[in-house]
DNA sequence: CATGAATGAGCCTTCATTCAT
DNA sequence: AATGAATGAAGGCTCATTCAT
């Protein structure tokens, strides 16, 4: 028998669950194979088979496909954003709190390359997944706002803060998806550039 | 308006013509599209249709659709390159050439913002665009050395120059997509800050 | 009458059966079409739809064109050499036995004439399509030496084996593709001729 | 420039000829082809091509494919009906000529071994093929006749005679491609009782 | 007579999505 | 709540054939 099919990634995989923890399995492994093969590298059936499901739960979860890739992209932010509040409220010297933040941004840049490699072409392409995007953006900015208020460090332009954003975000992605390495450009360099550029920001 | 035909973009066109106006025509109708709806929004026979000759055609011209994208690309980045060296050679203040610069840059971001929007995507989940992308990273920071040294300016490190790269493309991109205006960020600050940085690198 | 449309061949069917049920029916279309108009004179969605089923359950069961006629191919062998093996075991002389094996080959020969007429030319040109017919050859070589030996007959050598099969199967082929009749000649002469040499094969 | 071009199979190629000798170069090339990936492995343009010619030339020559299929179909059996000829009026012991005459139809049918794997589905599939091959077959059957009455043999039945023709040319075609050989059966074996197969023939 | 660019029907295959069980 | 068989639109690609030059 011919019978093309998907095994799931996580080989126990517990059926009937709560409602919320099928949701959950399913945008983890959304967000996996997002991660490993883009968005357009997988499909709705796959996500269910590797999340341990078939086919259909897809569907009683999510809409589409886009409302999962949401939901990770969500996910992935939440989580960044509770980690960097983490590490602030940590303390240190501005110094050591960059640092620690800029390895903390290259590991979230890593594990979610695959994601923020299909975001910039479906934030263009699909006006829902804009919207959002752009939510996420300006709550990113009044964060930063907020936290630099809360440490007592003069206000920003905001303008200042996206740049820096861009700036960072796009050496991130570079670092995780190895084009410093097949630039021969030097890792460290460019790392400690990062550190002043976030200090920039912290003071 | 919104009644989307796949009719020829060019309102007329010869039936018959040398290989090279056909691939021409086939490069420059798959940037449009590309850039109006992205990589994933169009297909070869959309493409051979919009340049105003049936299906068949494409694939006399390109192996497949990422073919015919990595010819858009190159394109692109050639028109760009030669424009940068014309503004370069023209002379004039460090400021001013900065300033045309960076205006040079956005309309070349904002004309190829669909094809920009699906290059990441491409680069990362398929290895001979990502091969491509780097042969043309590569030459850029080659040819940014380069015209430093003719204008008698410092060496500069190959990482900083990357930062650089990746501080105003992601930025002249955010503008190409509306980005800064949808946050309600100043055009006008965002500029001057980039201008900022490309006399950094020209000095 | 020569209303050529895609319509299912089997009149009733559910729309939900077992994959194996699924299976079956998809085989047992192609089957019917090999055999109307030979493996190029169908295709895949036409198939699927022959058995009452739309387009993409094809390839949930078969990995394309090639796979399905294989999998004709090996049910036919299959029913020929159960019948022939029942045929043998029935008993009676070995004339009767031979008659009753030509007419059995004949009924065969027909029914599956479409597809044969393709086999040979796809054993030529498809490697794997090769493989699996040789495959069947060296099995129907060794159940006939087998056949022989439960038989008590002297054992004859492979090479006379194959040449029986290749004029036996050659004449049935001929009978099936009515080039007898279109050539005026004698059915019943070569009938014949076919007994002896069957019968030549069981002593 | 990606501009997939099929190079001739003959490195020169003359080209403004005799609409005759175009035509025969177009067959040659065909025969080849077909004789190298069968007839679906082909095309009119790389035929075209492969003669040295460009596109269009075919359809000047053949109303389609099926027309240049023929062609080379009667090319072959022409030329091999001559050679038998020759074989059998340059005389010798019956033995020595059928020793001849398999050994020249083996080398005809490798020859010709993809056109021949072919040209069944072609039969079955095509009512023009068919009425064209069924003639070849009558006439080959007059041929025999012929030949026997010239010699001086007693007359056989024509039904004799296609038996034959059915076993010795399936058995050819088996040994052309291969098969004898990949199921470890042994030529020299096969070889003579084909021989004597063509002996009962001749006498 | 020859060229080869162009055509477009049609096959192969995938996948987002539905729905009977 | 879960299953997974089934759907069918649509994209990728080929090739027999035409026709302007």
């Amino acid at each position: 028998m011919t019978f093309r099919i998907e095994r799931p990634l996580t080989p126990v995989r517990p059926r009937r669950g709560s409602p919320q923890q099928t949701r959950d399995r399913l945008v983890a492994a959304a967000a996996l194979l997002f991660n490993r093969v883009g968005y357009h590298g997988t499909n709705s059936n796959r996500i269910a088979r590797a999340a341990g499901y078939s086919t259909g739960v897809f569907y009683k979860h999510f809409k589409n496909k886009r409302e999962i890739f949401l939901a990770a992209y969500e996910s992935w932010v939440a989580s960044e954003w509770k980690e960097v509040a983490s590490v602030l409220s940590a303390g240190g010297s501005n110094r050591d709190i960059a640092r620690r933040l800029v390895s903390l941004s290259i590991e979230f840049h890593t594990r979610w390359r695959g994601l923020r490699a299909s975001l910039r072409e479906l934030v263009f392409a699909d006006p829902i997944v804009r919207r959002f995007y752009r939510r996420q953006r300006r709550r990113q900015l009044d964060l930063m706002a907020e936290l630099r208020k809360k440490r007592g460090t003069r206000p920003h332009r905001r303008e200042e803060d996206i740049i820096h954003l861009y700036t960072t975000e796009r050496t991130y992605d570079a670092i995780a998806q190895g084009e410093l390495h097949a630039l021969g450009l030097s890792r460290k360099f460019v790392l400690e550039a990062m550190v002043q550029d976030v200090i920039s920001v912290l003071t």
